[in-house]
DNA sequence: ATGGTCGGCAACCGA
């Protein structure tokens, strides 16, 4: 099983990269985060046309998350609970025997501000989520945008970024929780070499050549499912023409059972 | 010195 992760920042100004990225790769499954796009927009007719079948929920501008799969998507529930609690942030489907919950997790704007306090508090909902939903000793797949980079590793001055939105001890220790609870991040798993970004600010000058990344897009299992996991990587292999920025894939694969 | 640039969408907001 081949599973991808991608901040598509508006699924319909990226469509063409996503498609032609689908096609290239063929993985079972794509989790996107920022679609930007409400449901009844959301462009499902080219993902069918490829062999994919989709699920999402989104809103107008912001947020959107979306499942996108070569199998059928089981059991779609969008949110936290039976209410859509943050449903334009976290969707979970079953594929296969396999649950994989997809999210977005809030950006924080600065550490601080009300909105960083709901950042961490968002990952305390997300913790009793998994608690109260999923078993550590069952496969499970979580998959997104996390919006923290976990590790000194996962970013490119850990000294001068300390204390910074995605990269805050607050925001580490939040996250530290949920692992704990069960998770392994199943690319550095797999990944040692330092240098592994999935993000660069869009508003720094040619952030992608000098190699001022983060590590915020990830791709965690539960162990019965990481043990089998052989290979991650992150895709940016962009067309011409094309910002690296905007081609950033997060990939990891699996053996079968 | 406290920027920069994207996308959405129609003035700024969020990242």
């Amino acid at each position: 099983m081949k599973v991808a992760s991608f901040n598509v920042n508006s699924i319909r100004a990226r469509l063409s990269i996503v498609i032609d990225w689908l096609k290239k790769e063929a993985p079972d499954v794509l989790c996107l985060q920022e679609t930007k796009v409400p449901d009844e927009a959301f462009p499902e007719a080219p993902f069918k046309e490829i062999g994919y079948s989709s699920a999402f929920s989104g809103e107008k501008t912001y947020n959107g998350v979306a499942i996108i799969s070569k199998r059928p998507l089981k059991n779609v529930k969008k949110g936290f609970d039976d209410r859509g609690s943050e449903a334009s942030r976290l969707i979970s489907a079953v594929i296969g025997t396999v649950p994989v919950v997809n999210t977005y997790v809030p950006q924080g704007f600065h550490p601080g501000s009300d909105r960083f306090r709901a950042k961490l508090d968002w990952l305390d909902r997300l913790y009793d989520y998994f608690n109260a939903n999923f078993s550590p000793e069952e496969p499970l797949l979580w998959l997104g945008d996390f919006n923290v980079a976990p590790e000194p590793i996962d970013v490119y001055d850990p000294a001068h970024l300390l204390g910074s939105v995605g990269f805050h001890p607050d925001e580490h220790a939040h996250l530290k929780r949920i692992k704990e609870w069960g998770f392994v991040d199943v690319f550095r798993l797999n990944v040692k070499e330092p240098g592994q970004y999935t993000f660069w600010d869009y508003r720094v000058r040619n952030a992608v050549d000098k190699k001022l990344g983060w590590r915020v897009d990830h791709i965690w299992a539960t162990r019965p499912l990481a043990k089998r996991s052989t290979r991650a990587w992150i895709d940016m292999e962009p067309r011409l023409g094309e910002r690296p920025s905007d081609h950033t894939f997060i990939v990891a694969e699996f053996k079968p059972r």
